[in-house]
DNA sequence: ATACTTGAATAAAGTACAATAATCAAATTG
DNA sequence: CAATTTGATTATTGTACTTTATTCAAGTAT
């Protein structure tokens, strides 16, 4: 009563697991194990990005276009912990190219320097502006010639929540 | 030769552990688990979302702003398998809000219908542009008066490889 | 009494192990 | 002899278990 035999290619076949390739366990807090998991199943949020650039000679398939894979929380998001989102609304900078409902990353983490896009609050009031600096008195500014700049003063309580980074925009 | 005993409080405190919670080993392919470390210790890459909205009276903190966390993956990507990036180059698109060195978040999926903004292949050249369509003829259509449009024709092996949902734009 | 040492208690963390799954070839069947 | 069954072989997968870390109180020394 012999069966099969020590013999080579016997056995399940390596690769053949659900990822395709060996596994570790690794210890994971509980309430990440979810979110982990669709980490995962997205292979690590890893997207490709496609160059313009032409290589020599005519590109011969869509892949030849690739130049790297990467991750978007890795490529915009340097400080995870400093940083935050807002959805804008209204139109006050929309020749800075901000535009209602889009989305902005903001780093508190950034010195709001003179010429900066921030997100501020007015008497609590959360609003993105330009910081602009003129002989010692700080201004908001709208970018939208029906807005008018916003002076700063004692009165209105402003703070500074951090500087915009980054505007996403829908096109959909 | 009796220490401690047992008593209510022994022992090493629970939530003393890297995370502060219990957690579980979960078997992660080998490739992924640096970026899944990454991921985890960037909190699932969940981000707050402020709102600008005021809610009753004024905020007293900060946090009364926080209407949410999400993570800009999960928000900006509904397929990770047919999603990709391009970085723009060129200002063809710039009345559409497409600056040079913007990236753009692509979908095959999506049905490139008249109107949609796609990015397509002209003689192997990536490019980005508005597709038109009128009287039967298929356009690319520039968003810059210094541009003309471009008609479909058989041998400029035209090949749209899918519709932008998104424009990233720095303002760093 | 006060400071220091020691070991019991308990949680955290990594890994070894057992259960499961998949494949192949020998054995069996029709 | 082709089709089917059986069991050896090996990879995968989940988790139990061991090791390590941390704290507290009893024991010991000063």
């Amino acid at each position: 009563m012999k069966h099969g035999g020590k013999r080579k290619g016997a056995g399940r076949p390596k690769g053949q697991g659900q990822y395709g390739e060996p596994t570790k366990p690794i210890r994971l807090p509980e309430s990440l194990i979810e979110p982990v998991l669709k980490f995962v199943e997205n292979k690590g949020y890893q997207l490709p990005l496609f160059t313009s650039k032409v290589s020599a000679g005519l590109p011969a398939t869509i892949d030849d276009h690739i130049e790297t894979h990467i991750d978007l929380h890795q490529l915009l998001i340097k400080n995870t912990g400093t940083t935050f989102l807002v959805r804008v609304s209204g139109h006050s900078m929309i020749d800075a190219g901000i535009h209602e409902k889009d989305l902005l990353i903001v780093d508190r983490k950034i010195s709001p320097t003179n010429g900066k896009i921030v997100i501020a609050t007015i008497d609590g009031q959360l609003t993105v502006k330009r910081l602009y600096q003129k002989n010692n008195q700080l201004y908001l500014m709208p970018e939208n010639k029906k807005f008018k700049p916003i002076p700063i003063t004692e009165e209105n309580h402003m703070m500074i929540l951090g500087v915009v980074t980054n505007v996403i925009h829908s096109l959909l």
